[in-house]
DNA sequence: GCACATCGTTCCACAATGCGGCACACTCGC
DNA sequence: GCGAGTGTGCCGCATTGTGGAACGATGTGC
């Protein structure tokens, strides 16, 4: 069950996705495979519409618009997506900082799947598709806090890396700050992750109760002002809240 | 340079994607492999991180996030995505029509990449990902008027199909059509293409003039009213231009 | 509560399939 | 016009994926 030629052309796909548009030889380097193979593989992600020559240099490729059509459940129809945007554009317009939406993914992490970007020239980046820790994030803080507590415990049975000082490594710990998240409504994440990197998040969840996503304020450390945070934790629960119910709706 | 396991495999994964959450069993039906080959291809597809079993019922398959770093080069970043987000927003605002952002896409296609509704009961509806022909719909008149007089004279050489009484298949009177387009700044789809769609269309250029988008209003047939369409026009082309304007800032 | 239908999962021998070394075609820059 | 750099096409060999069949678990109707 290896499937050698699937994973390889999937690699290329995400490969080619970066750095697009790319030509074959720039894709040999990368990954140190014979030319034939790598041409051929592009060849038949082109057939599969997958992959397209690039309008102006014909040998270079780039991804084609069919992977739109292929996206988490979550994302699908109108539903979250479109219910999260108009909330999470108040949200920036009020705060003038970057607002994320995450969703839950397998392998205990969290993805960007939308981003409104603020206006100051020294702001945080994470492109939409980009992963974190569920355990070292606010996003995923948001979101573990309402899991049910088999998959907690399958989280904090798992190794808990450490990404500088402020990550929280220890599963008691972890629980009582989820606790903690649970209580006031809202995640704050302090360098936990990234260095320099500071957010707040709050939880979508569905009529079960089940979380579907979070929405974050994220901002560099040099920005953040620890006596605001009660201000901010509202504006940011408040927003989720408002994505609750639109979704819901 | 078949690969016939790859085509396969995406394939399968853009079944998944229409039907999610899937099981094997589903599968095997849509396709008519056998079971275990489908599994296979499952599995591999769920170790490559781009499929994950659903949480709730760990038999049935769903999109992973990982397509989410995968993006046509057009939406990159935050560049053109971003900046038409807003205008968008309030131009379904002011007109409350459901509003599409669309991109070129090989083999004479546009792909609807972004939508934003309008809160009619009664509303046209075309998911993100959908494709639709560049000499049939509004979005593709705006495109294609800005596109260099090669790209247009392949277009125009191929089979201009017909979807009914409206369809201009007739290479001489598109070019017409197209003139008119380039002169007034906007295109217009009255039942061309889906049968009680009609749509107002601007093109978003590059530096260069080359199109990289269109903006359209989609309204039903019912609420079509030709007296408005000088008003209609000249709102989607102001949209168009603020996200052009926006897109190179 | 038993037999039967149905589903997901696993195994394995065969041969079809994709692998990659090689050679060709082409385009630059010197 | 030569050489170094591309992208492309070919083809024999062995690796790889194939799919029938058997297994285990679940649940459905009698």
């Amino acid at each position: 069950m290896e499937m050698k030629s699937v994973t390889r052309s999937l690699r290329v796909l995400e490969a080619v996705a970066q750095h697009q548009p790319v030509t074959v030889g720039e894709l040999t380097k990368i990954f140190g495979l014979p030319k034939s193979t790598v041409q051929r593989t592009l060849l038949t992600l082109n057939e599969a519409g997958w992959l397209r020559a690039n309008r102006k240099d014909t040998t270079r490729w780039e991804i084609g618009a069919r992977v739109l059509a292929v996206r988490p459940a979550a994302l699908q129809g109108s539903s979250l997506f479109a219910a999260a945007r108009e909330p999470m554009i108040r949200l920036r317009d009020v705060l003038n900082e970057t607002i994320h939406l995450s969703v839950p993914d397998a392998l205990h992490s969290v993805v960007v799947v939308d981003r409104v970007d603020c206006d100051h020239a020294v702001r945080t980046f994470h492109a939409i598709g980009d992963t974190s820790p569920l355990h070292a994030t606010a996003s995923g803080h948001a979101v573990l806090a309402h899991l049910a507590k088999a998959d907690v415990d399958e989280v904090a049975a798992g190794t808990l890396e450490g990404y500088g000082e402020e990550t929280i490594t220890d599963p008691v710990q972890l629980r009582s700050e989820l606790q903690r998240v649970r209580k006031r409504g809202y995640a704050v994440n302090h360098n936990q992750y990234l260095q320099g990197v500071c957010a707040i998040a709050a939880p979508v969840l569905d009529g079960d109760g089940v979380p579907l996503a979070a929405v974050a304020v994220s901002l560099p450390d040099s920005r953040f002002e620890p006596g605001r945070l009660p201000e901010l934790g509202r504006l940011v629960a408040e927003t989720a809240a408002e994505i609750t119910a639109r979704h819901q709706a």
